[in-house]
DNA sequence: ACGCCTTTAGATGGAGTCCTTGATATCTCG
DNA sequence: CGAGATATCAAGGACTCCATCTAAAGGCGT
């Protein structure tokens, strides 16, 4: 067992005091000291103390003062989102994607090469070095620049980033991918499920900002979850949650397969075509059992569509509730991803930010 | 949102570290200050400090050194568990329990009354009122003098301790079992739907005690799942996660009527009985749907097996983890519970002592 | 342009918590 | 009974937070 949040020294005070200022300059956008202090519960004084340390050590800057208003004008402070960058990669079946990201998350730059499903184990490693080398370089960084990498990709992925199972992937069970990783960039590095960290995505830059509790799924021509189970990623004692397609009654391994047989079945479904319109109903059903086993048993605040299917979700979205609301005894609010292709890299840089977080707000004494 | 441990005042950090010095004296047994300085990461004397604090206050009590050993024998101080008592309250079909128990969980005094499914509702309350009365009287307390209470029924429950919906229960919907028993006992009170609780007791007190993800399941003539993710209960954003009951494909409304034609099935299947051994394996069968659902989803540590059915675990618990073996992609250790009739009352108590916490560690300052 | 009002910046002293160091106390072992 | 080991107890110093006071910098009315 790990110690807890057990209390400690003055100066772990301190760092709890920075981190919360941190985070409401972050959540909040830049603020004036005294509305710090009344956000943070401290007192003008030492709220003053923290900011002037996080100035030293450049987690915050000081912007312009806000022009109006009675009084002295105060002096107002923001989050250095600039203070650090982030590198996400999404290796996929057919693309690798990676993108270099700022502390908030803003993608600055993105870089991708497609690849095949049938591509062999090191020529997927050497697409994966290319892509990170081209955006590393179009960002101006070398690898040891960076706060942190996450990686993403498809399948079973065990605690030190070692791929465990992957069935899509051709070569690709048992690779070492943080091992990899590591020897070209600095900091740490992570690799996780990509349903996993695209659901981290949703929580941290998408539509689920707000929700401490949300299913993610990831629809496309391969069906997974990812979990936000009180307000953190759920990853099971195996790293296996959320792999409900396993559950025969979740028909989610043969439920794109309804689809499969036209052309862009979703553009003939949207012009009433019969057999397009019976297929996307077919995968609709297979598909929201899966989802109702998932809601039933974490009741959500939300569930949230991803993938290559979701920017078809106009055709699907209201059978697909109709049909959940058969199913589950409280159907959640279902919205749909707004992050497109790079929501799988975003929730990588995510898993570093994580990873790289705790990283000293304190400037080192002497 | 709330604020997180978001720092704060000097206090806070005696809060913390006074917090930290409980837990070890509470979960690791009487300690010396040098093995308690050691492990809660503070200098000796610092803690001296704080355990002569917890002394005056009543959180902590001294006991008589440790024979043996060389040098000063060192004092040694233990949690005192009986520095306050929970009442925890099962109000169910058949039975209605009420349990006191110290800060450790240890049942001090027990109560209950037979009931009915059928009972009305100002007759069910008032056999609560009697039980809760005559356990209080055995324990010789008043309500007011208790830290808190629990109360555990089924059906749904809302947040501020209104029966939503209870079907097993006549009349049992709507009911403000939480304002009733305000009026009764002193302190803070939480109502909570037994399954829910019943996994609470496990990671308390039961055999779950160190797992940080779990599935608790009820078996019983009603079939329910409480769960344990992270560490703590989780509810759901509507207060019901784990109703997979739901779900067509989990037989959990069927399961249990598999076994109502003989008298002891399980007895009958005990002695080799056919008729008794199929409907035994009808019943695993619906069970694990289920419960593969469940553990599909969160991929669990641990599953742990209660209710009126676990004490003849012995007979369906091979066949279900035969049947789980087809269906999960990892199946978890499953572990029966010893907890016996006490479980929900007393995962009722530990929801007491939860609302609890945070009482004050330190003493006034005038 | 000048003074008044409001709000913030910056400085000072005090209180609370923790740490380090050293002196003293008590037990075991030879 | 002394040496060694370990614990208790006390004093001084460092760090963090708070309350309070004075100075500064704007807007606004006259």
């Amino acid at each position: 067992m790990t110690a807890h949040v057990a209390g400690g020294d003055l100066s772990r005070l301190r760092q709890l005091n920075a981190d919360a200022v941190v985070r409401v300059l972050r959540d909040e956008g830049p603020r004036t000291l005294t509305e710090l202090a009344r956000l943070v519960g401290l007192s003008r004084a030492s709220t003053e103390d923290v900011v002037q340390e996080l100035l030293e050590v450049g987690w915050v800057a000081e912007v312009g003062p806000a022009a109006g208003g009675v009084g002295r004008p105060a002096r107002r402070y923001r989050f250095r989102a600039d203070a650090g960058q982030l590198l996400g990669v999404d290796v996929g079946g057919h693309k690798v994607l990676a993108v270099v990201t700022d502390l908030d998350g803003t993608v600055l730059h993105s870089r991708q090469l497609p690849v095949t499903p049938e591509l062999g184990r090191s020529e997927r490693l050497a697409a994966v070095d290319a892509v990170v080398d081209r955006v590393l370089r179009a960002a101006g960084l070398t690898g040891d620049r960076l706060w942190g990498a996450g990686v993403a990709t498809t399948g079973l992925v065990d605690g030190s980033g070692r791929v465990m199972l992957s069935e899509a992937l051709a070569e690709w069970t048992g690779v070492d991918l943080a091992g990899h990783l590591r020897d070209r960039v600095g900091g740490p590095v992570r690799v996780e499920n990509d349903c996993k960290v695209a659901a981290l995505a949703e929580t941290w830059r998408g539509v689920a900002r707000h929700a401490s509790d949300m299913v993610f799924i990831l629809a496309g021509w391969r069906t997974g979850a990812g979990l936000i189970v009180g307000g953190r990623l759920h990853r099971g004692f195996g790293n296996a949650a959320g792999e409900i397609g396993a559950l025969p009654a979740a028909g989610w391994q043969r439920a794109p397969g309804h689809l499969r047989h036209a052309g862009d079945v979703f553009a003939a479904a949207r012009t009433g075509d019969k057999a397009a319109l019976t297929a996307v109903r077919r995968y609709v059903k297979d598909l929201a059992q899966g989802i109702s086993a998932l809601v039933l048993t974490l009741d959500p605040e939300l569930v949230v569509i991803g993938g290559g299917f979701s920017r078809s979700a106009d055709v699907f979205l209201e059978p697909l509730r109709a049909e959940l609301d058969r199913w589950c005894l409280r159907t959640p609010e279902i919205r749909v991803s707004t992050l497109a292709d790079e929501g799988v890299a975003l929730g990588a840089a995510k898993l570093a930010l994580d990873l790289s977080a705790g990283r000293s707000y304190t400037r080192s004494r002497n």
